[in-house]
DNA sequence: GTGTACCGATACGATTGAGTATCGGTACAC
DNA sequence: GTGTACCGATACTCAATCGTATCGGTACAC
């Protein structure tokens, strides 16, 4: 809050260049991703985020170009790694594990996918912002625990099930709220990996 | 399969009710979701279709009251049944050839859906008539499939994989082309299949 | 105390699209 | 020939939203 007081020469443009403080960003961030999960890409309207958040329209276009460049920097900013730190020694846990994972941030993520979906293919920054925040960094998890699985010996590093798993945990994820109506929650994940994508993999 | 739609206090209807053909009907239908996979929901206009068909708005506004209105006759004309038919005598062949046909069928198909994903949740006779037709036929054959491999007894019918298999199908399809940018052809899924359905199922 | 730079409120311009209304033209019934 | 009912064109109403501009207020620098 109060100035970083630390910083270069140019401290006062450096310092002062806006009033925003994080925190008030993070809310910015929070009303457009609520927003656009509750309501869709395109009924998301820039008077209703600064109603929401008590600010005026003019601080929304003055920080962010336009909204697509603000719900990409908000997508962006909710950048996080779901399974981070999955490291159980065993492959079959390591995949039980990114499934509960998963399935703990499906709702949110999934409503966000969706959401975005169409909007995603009228503007590249904003399909490049969501593949950042939510696609990439989960896939590239993923294939470090399957990475770590075959140098320990676990599963050949030729088994042609390998290259589906990603697909299908995504997959999986997104198609049961469609075809079920129910979110894809940890158990329902987690079966999934003990009824589908061990046995395919030959473990246990 | 006559133009009939819901309209008619009996009469003469039948030969001058509209002077729409089923052939110019089709026109439209085609149109209107072509331009949904192109554009979105959001993006498509009355305007946009009647030019593009050459008739007025008043037309569709005349056969069909609303835009959502318009949109849900589309798909349900559009409806039909991907993999109908398919009945080779053993399950591992039936599976195989369910994912050639929805490798055909999966650019138009996961176009529309992912276009209409959202404006699914706004309108309910149109989250109604995706469902009815491109989901529930698809996911009925499919089980129907699997339902007679059962029968033949190729797989135990309390086998836990079976309950997951259309989620899969249905999942992979949608997310290849988020993951790799390439839809999901027939031969991935093909190879899908074989990889990780075939020996989840313990078929060879 | 004075200046600067940002904030919030609000008004504004411009565009767009849904849905309605009007009107002339025409195919078919009788 | 006359009537009916639908078609296409077009003008119109109404509402929403993007993005801009204006203006007063205020926190901080010096």
């Amino acid at each position: 809050m109060t100035s970083q007081a630390a910083d270069g020469p140019e401290t006062v443009a450096a310092s002062r260049r806006s009033k925003i403080t994080p925190e008030r960003e993070r809310e910015f961030f929070g009303a457009v991703l609520d927003q656009v999960r509750e309501c869709g890409y395109d009924s998301v309207t820039m008077e209703g985020i600064a109603a929401s958040t008590r600010c005026s329209k003019s601080t929304l276009y003055r920080q962010w170009r336009t909204k697509p460049q603000f719900v990409a920097a908000a997508l962006r900013a909710n950048r996080r790694v779901r399974f981070a730190g999955i490291d159980s020694g065993s492959l079959a846990e390591d995949l039980r594990l990114a499934a509960r994972a998963a399935g703990a941030w499906s709702t949110k993520d999934t409503k966000l996918v969706q959401a975005l979906g169409h909007a995603v293919t009228q503007d590249a920054e904003l399909a490049c912002a969501l593949r950042e925040a939510l696609v990439e960094p989960e896939i590239a998890a993923l294939e470090e625990i399957l990475r770590r699985g075959v140098e320990r010996g676990e599963v050949p590093a030729d088994h042609p099930a390998l290259a589906y798993i990603p697909a299908q945990m995504f997959g999986v994820l997104r198609a049961r709220p469609v075809l079920e109506g129910k979110d894809a929650d940890p158990e329902y994940l987690v079966c999934f990996v003990e009824a589908a994508v061990l046995p395919a993999l030959g473990l246990t």
